[in-house]
DNA sequence: CACGATTTATAAGCAGATCTTCTGAATTCA
DNA sequence: TGAATTCAGAAGATCTGCTTATAAATCGTG
C-alpha cells in the first residue's frame, strides 16, 4: 500500500490536535474520511501511530518518530512549492539580455529600471556584444534573449519584432534642417559627425552615400551615440542616428528629422532559442521592452 | 490545486528518463495518464517544468530547481517509512523490562540472549527493583513491561499471566526428601537454607512456616539464589525456592520436590500499561519471555 | 517531397477510491 | 446512572484517476 501526502497531512494534523475530530474540522472533512487516512498510513507503516481510547489521542513511540520525519518533509516541500511559485509569480527569476552596446546603452537601462522598480526580485543582467556573438549567445543559450537587428531568419531562433527603427538625421534647433524632412542630397558638403566604422549604424550610413552618389568625409568620428550627440549640440555638425537615439540624451538640445530618398528603416528584433519555454519572468519583460522599445521609436509595427 | 506525490513521482520519473513514454512504462501506467499529472503538477506550481515537442522533453530552468528539491523529499519520506518498517518487523526497537532481582537474574538472560539472536536491531534493557517500584515504573511509562508476581489488580495496569510458580524443596540428590513429593511438616528441625529478608520468597516461606506450626530457624541466608543452590549442593541443608530457581544452576547436582500441605503458587504475570499500544518489538518479546518462563515452570497456565 | 514511424496531447468511458451521512460502541463526567 | 463526547464501522454517492482510442506534430528516409 502506497503513503500519499494526504494520510501524512491527516496524520500530522491529529498528532498536533490531539483529537480526530478537531483535525477532520481543520482539514474540512468528515471524521470517519480521517480516521480512514490515518489508519491507512499505519497499515502502509505497519506501526500504530496513535494510541486512541475514545477519550484519549496519543502518539505512539513509533508515531512520534514518524511525526518529525514527515513534518520536516512536508515542510520542505511547501518550501519547494514556495520556490516555483516564486518563479511564476515574477518574484523571483534570473534573465540575461544580448544587445549591441548603442542599443544597451540607449533602451536597456530603462527597462530595466522598470523591471526593477515592479519585480524586485528578478535580476536582469545585460551582455553587450556584437550581433553575431549576439546570436551566438542566443543559440548556445548563454544568454535568454537578444535585443537588435538581424537580419537573416536564423534556424533554431525564434524572432519577435518590436518595432521599426529609421535613420534620422540629428541637427541643432537653428540649423537649416529644423524645420521638414531632410533629402540624403541635402547632406552634400555639410559636416558629419559620424560613428566609428565598427557600428552597424556607419556601414548603413556609407550605404545611404553612396546611394545618392555623394561623398562621405566624417567631420568627427565617434563611439558613443551620447558624443555625438553633444557635438550635435554644440553646433559642430549634423549626424545620421537611429531613431533610438533620442533616448540616449532626451534633455538635450537637438532635434530630429526623417531622412528620405532612401528611407533607410530597420527592424528592431528581440530573438530567444525557439522550442524552450518562456519563463514567467523573461514573458514579463518581453513587454516591458516592447513598451519601452516603441516609445522611442515612433514607426510602430506588428 | 494540491499537489499529489503521485504527481512528484511521475515528474521525477519523466526528468530522469527524458521521454514520456519511457517514464510510463516504468510506472506501469499508460502514457496519457502520466502527461496529465505532469500536467497537474505544472499547473499547481504555476511554472512550465519541461520544454517538450512531440520529439524532445527536456527540464526548464524551473523543472531543473523543482527537481533537485521534490528528489530529496522523496528520499527523505522513503527513509521514514523504512524506519517505520523497521520497527514493524523487529529490526529496530527498544524495550525495558523491570524484574525483581532474583527473576531477573533467572529467566531474563536467556530470553534476552534469544531476543538478541534473533532480532539484533531490538535493543532489551533491564531495571531490577522490588515489586513496588516496578508497578510504579510501569504506570509512570519508565518501562515498558513489569515482570513479576503481583498481588492485586492495579487500575491502569494490564495484567498478563505468564505461568504458574509454586515452592519447591531444593536439596542434594542423596538426601532422604529425594525420592517424593515432601510435606512441610517434614523439615522440622532439618537445616534450613534461605534467602535473606528482602525477598518476596522468604516472606512465603516463613508464612508457610507458621502455617504449619513449625519453628523457622536459618541454618544459612544468602541473597542469591545461586548461592543458596551451592550451598545444597555443598549438603549443607535444603532450600525453599521458586520453581524458577531450577534455571539459575541447570548443571548443579541438586533435586528440586514440590512442597505440599500447603502447596504454594504464584502467578509469574507480566505487567504493562493499560490503554497503550504494544509495539511490535515488546509484543514479539512477551511470546519469548513466556516461553521461557514456562520451559523453567512446567506447571502452565492460561 | 511525401510518407511512415515515433512521441506527446486530447477525448471519452469506466472502475475504483474517497468522502459524507448515519449509526454504534466506549469512555468520561456530572 | 445517564448524558455527552469521541472514535470506528457501514452504506451509498460522487469524483478522481486510469485506460483505450485517436489526433497532432515532428523527424527521418526513400
Amino acid at each position: 500500500m502506497a503513503v500519499t501526502l494526504r494520510q501524512i497531512q491527516a496524520f500530522l494534523a491529529v498528532a498536533e490536535l490531539g483529537t480526530f475530530t478537531k483535525a477532520a474540522e481543520r482539514l474540512h472533512m468528515a471524521q470517519p474520511a480521517l480516521s480512514q487516512l490515518v489508519r491507512e498510513l499505519e497499515q502502509a507503516l505497519g506501526i500504530r501511530l496513535f494510541d486512541r481510547t475514545t477519550r484519549r489521542v496519543e502518539l505512539t513511540e513509533g508515531g512520534r518518530e514518524f511525526q518529525g520525519a514527515s513534518a520536516k518533509i512536508v515542510h520542505d516541500l511547501d518550501l519547494a512549492i514556495q520556490n516555483a511559485n516564486d518563479l511564476a509569480e515574477r518574484r523571483r527569476g534570473k534573465i540575461t539580455v544580448a544587445a549591441p552596446p548603442l542599443l544597451a546603452a540607449a533602451i536597456l537601462p530603462e527597462a530595466i529600471a522598470e523591471m526593477r522598480e515592479r519585480f524586485p526580485g528578478v535580476q536582469v543582467a545585460v551582455l553587450d556584444a556584437r550581433t553575431d556573438t549576439i546570436v551566438e549567445a542566443v543559440r548556445t543559450n548563454r544568454v535568454d534573449c537578444g535585443l537588435g537587428t538581424f537580419a537573416a531568419i536564423e534556424d533554431g531562433i525564434e524572432r519577435i519584432p518590436m518595432a521599426r527603427d529609421q535613420l534620422m538625421l540629428f541637427c541643432s534647433p537653428g540649423s537649416r534642417f529644423a524645420d521638414a524632412d531632410v533629402d540624403w542630397r541635402e547632406l552634400q558638403s555639410e559636416p558629419l559627425i559620424t560613428l566609428t566604422r565598427d557600428s552597424g549604424i556607419r556601414l548603413l550610413v556609407e550605404v545611404a552615400y553612396e546611394t545618392v552618389g555623394i561623398p562621405l568625409v566624417p567631420a568627427y568620428e565617434v563611439a558613443q551615440i551620447t558624443t555625438a550627440l553633444a557635438l550635435v549640440e554644440a553646433r559642430l555638425g549634423v549626424a545620421v542616428l537611429p531613431t533610438y537615439a533620442r533616448a540616449a540624451a532626451p534633455h538635450r538640445r537637438v532635434l530630429a528629422r526623417l531622412l528620405a530618398n532612401p528611407a533607410i528603416a530597420r527592424d528592431i528584433v528581440l530573438i530567444r532559442p525557439s522550442g524552450r519555454s518562456v519563463s514567467p519572468a523573461l514573458a514579463t519583460f518581453e513587454t516591458v521592452l516592447r513598451r519601452h522599445v516603441r516609445r522611442l521609436t515612433p514607426a510602430d509595427i506588428d
